[in-house]
RNA sequence: GCUGGGAUGGCGGAGCGGUCAAUCGCACCUGACUGUAAAUCAGGCGCCCUACGGGCUACGGGGGUUCGAAUCCCUCUCCCAGCA
């Protein structure tokens, strides 16, 4: 179900193939984010030009639309997106922090400001499972149940249900969701009945004993391939040699020969970081949140599109990019910033296919540097022209 | 010409004696965004300063009343509606 196809001489990276029912992907790669079944702002058929080689949705807001009847009767996620492309699910592990201790904190899972005001947690955490008070009533989740939602929705590969904890936890409750977050993974792969791929979440925050910890531990499970999740600290994100470092916290303990995917990262730093240390997929609300807000990345970097200095502007946005947007359409930066100023609805819809295709295409990018010998030429020459 | 109603910061539009440099919306400027309760959120938006704070000039023009006026009175200019 994955190969390696070749190695990085002087570092983790690898070039690879990772198989499923609905087609192969080629690593490393981005997943794109559709958490309701859709890429935001995107038509179906927006996909193929957009080099997107797969998508993840996500099983709490699936779970939440469409309620036990309506899973019960659905057709599956690759009918109902148009999209016969390879797909994962998110087990709604996510939401147990962001509905819960990233409001009570109020931080992200990445922590480089001073805490935002804390808001009410909407999160219970048990043994067995996760109390969600969504809208008006309380609604349970569980191992048991993800996996149950996520056969019923049919992507691909799936995730185990987990707990990230929040950069702000400290060793001792990190420890005890960790350990929580082990016996679901166990659990996980007990309920599942389908032949779907099963990836295991490594956690730990940000300490080195948990993260080799767990580690260690859910490798010696079956599971098909690897997620590594939850809160990175202050260092994730920001320096390179950092992200390394706490990659290098794990990877090491997963087997070589499955595949790796970190959750929700996705940064141009943090994907040359993690393919350095050995990922194989990313995943990342990056590139189609912030088209829909008007940040549209280039090699150069990303630029606001909302900007009066670019209303004038003849130019595409991004001149050396292949986009439908920037090379079929002709859309100029000028054309864009009037169709966001407007609030047209095609704004989002323009921006996010150009961003999509820079993430894919960047991987691309990455991938042929790796099979050429040359990933680190392309890296210190990528890093280097963000700024 | 007469009779009413108006003129407020880039625009719309509150305020109707002090807590008003002036609610709010739009526009504009900054900054965020990392397994999406985000097509969102936060801040700024008269001028000047050593900016927590302080000083100027301001609510169509001019003149009054008052300790104090965007708010009351007189007058001028312009706009709108009705009547001639």
């Amino acid at each position: 179900m994955f190969e390696v196809l070749t190695k990085d001489g002087r570092s983790q990276a690898r070039l690879g193939r990772l198989k499923t029912e609905h087609g192969d992907v080629e690593t490393p790669a981005y997943v794109i984010v559709g958490t309701n079944a859709a890429v935001r702002t995107l038509r179906p058929e927006d996909l193929p030009a957009t080099k997107t080689q797969i998508i993840i949705a996500n099983t709490y807001h699936l779970w939440r639309e469409l309620g036990d009847e309506g899973l019960d009767n659905y057709h599956g996620l690759h009918a109902e997106m148009e999209w016969n492309g390879p797909l994962m699910t998110d087990s709604g592990g996510f939401q147990v922090f962001s509905m819960g201790a990233a409001r009570e904190h109020g931080v992200g899972k990445i922590t480089k400001r001073e805490a935002q005001a804390p808001q009410e947690n909407l999160i219970r955490v048990t043994e067995v499972g996760v109390y969600f008070r969504g809208d008006e009533e309380e609604e349970y989740l569980d191992a048991e149940l993800s996996i149950k939602i996520q056969e019923q929705l049919g992507a691909d590969i799936i995730f185990a249900f987990d707990e990230p904890s929040s950069p702000l936890h400290d060793h001792a409750y990190t420890q005890t969701a960790m350990e929580r977050t082990h016996r679901w993974a166990a659990r996980s792969l007990e309920a599942k009945t389908s032949s779907q791929q099963l990836y295991g979440i490594v956690q730990g925050g940000r300490f080195e004993d948990l993260r080799t910890q767990s580690a260690k531990f859910i490798a010696t499970l079956p599971f098909d391939g690897f997620g590594i999740g939850g809160s990175f600290g202050s260092s994730f994100g920001g320096e390179k040699t950092a992200t390394l470092r706490e990659l290098a916290w794990t990877i090491p303990h997963l087997p070589a020969g499955k595949p790796r995917h970190l959750l929700g990262m996705g940064r141009i730093e943090d994907i040359f970081a993690g393919v350095e240390a050995g990922i194989d997929t990313f995943d990342c609300v990056i590139p189609t949140r912030e088209a829909r807000h008007g940040a549209l990345w280039t090699a150069r970097g990303r630029f606001d599109i909302l900007k009066g200095l670019e209303a004038a502007s003849g130019e595409p946005i991004d001149d050396a990019c292949a986009c439908p947007v920037c090379a079929d359409m002709g859309v100029t930066r000028g054309d864009l910033h009037a169709r966001f100023r407007n609030k047209d609805p095609e704004a989002g819809r323009l921006a996010t296919i150009h961003n999509v295709y820079f993430f894919n295409d960047l991987m691309e990018k990455i991938r042929a540097a790796l099979a050429q010998g040359a990933f680190q030429t392309f890296k210190m020459h990528s890093l280097k022209a963000l700024s």
